[in-house]
DNA sequence: CCTTGACCTTCCCGTGACTGGAAGCCCTAT
DNA sequence: ATAGGGCTTCCAGTCACGGGAAGGTCAAGG
């Protein structure tokens, strides 16, 4: 299978194929004419990859999670681990984001919005030192 | 004013500060040794471009806000056009990241976490078409 | 046989917003 | 004179690719 067949399947840019190769998580075999040729377990392997990275997994939790996934001996412990710090990573990340929806939600509804200057949000950024609450 | 000071009053690092000169977000003079002399200006406007940012606008926004800022006769329609463009980002931003939450909180719960290998994490993303629900 | 066009290859640069580090100048205190 | 701290510039790295150039390969059509 050439790349772009393997990037149908897999729904991934071939872009995004050779850059994982690139980096260790695939390696596809090489056909005579120097074309890379995908294996079908390339491909499971991809999709794999694809999914994970979909849930926000890193690169580098997507190398541990395949290694995981291919190791018929592994404990379920380790893949939750991973999956558990990425989780409390994303949680974080989204309490950060409603901070700043918050303030920022606020800071517009107080803005006009008309032709005049004054302005509550340059105001608040001009000033501010933290809670606009 | 030499970078130290007012990196300590603005609460940014040296570097970054470096960097919005860079980029061109504030001009400060320069001492007869070379040393960059930031007027009370510069250090205002640095406060309000680190504001700015950790309300999460990006530096090109920053940029236009700045601009706005230095403006008497903006209208503040502008900066909440800016405003809420940014807020819009941030809820599509805060949607997704509870998207993967959802669906990776069910497979952390699913999963045993113990030392057999059997993993509904692993194998959600070895199938997965999409909606966990 | 030749050409066309769709593939494929590698390589290098750019993204955003910095951060780290090297090499070297400046200033003050001892 | 030397030690230290702070300042300067410049280069490289981050993360996960994407864009695009230059060139090789393959199947189909004239």
């Amino acid at each position: 299978m050439n790349i772009g067949d393997v990037a149908k399947h897999a729904g991934l840019p071939a872009k995004t194929i050779r850059y994982y190769e690139d980096i260790g998580l695939i390696e596809p075999n090489r056909s005579a004419n120097g074309y890379r040729d995908f294996s079908d377990n390339d491909l499971h392997k991809l999709r794999f990859l694809g999914h994970a990275r979909s849930l926000g997994f890193s690169i580098e939790d997507c190398r541990g999670l395949l290694a995981l996934y291919e190791d018929k001996d592994r404990a379920s412990a380790d893949v939750k681990h991973i999956a558990e710090e990425h989780l409390a990573k994303i949680d974080a990340k989204i309490a950060e984001l409603q901070a700043m929806r918050h303030t920022l939600a606020h800071l517009v509804k107080a803005c006009a919005g008309d032709d005049r200057p004054d302005c509550p949000i340059l105001a608040d950024l001009a000033t501010a030192r933290s809670d606009t609450s």
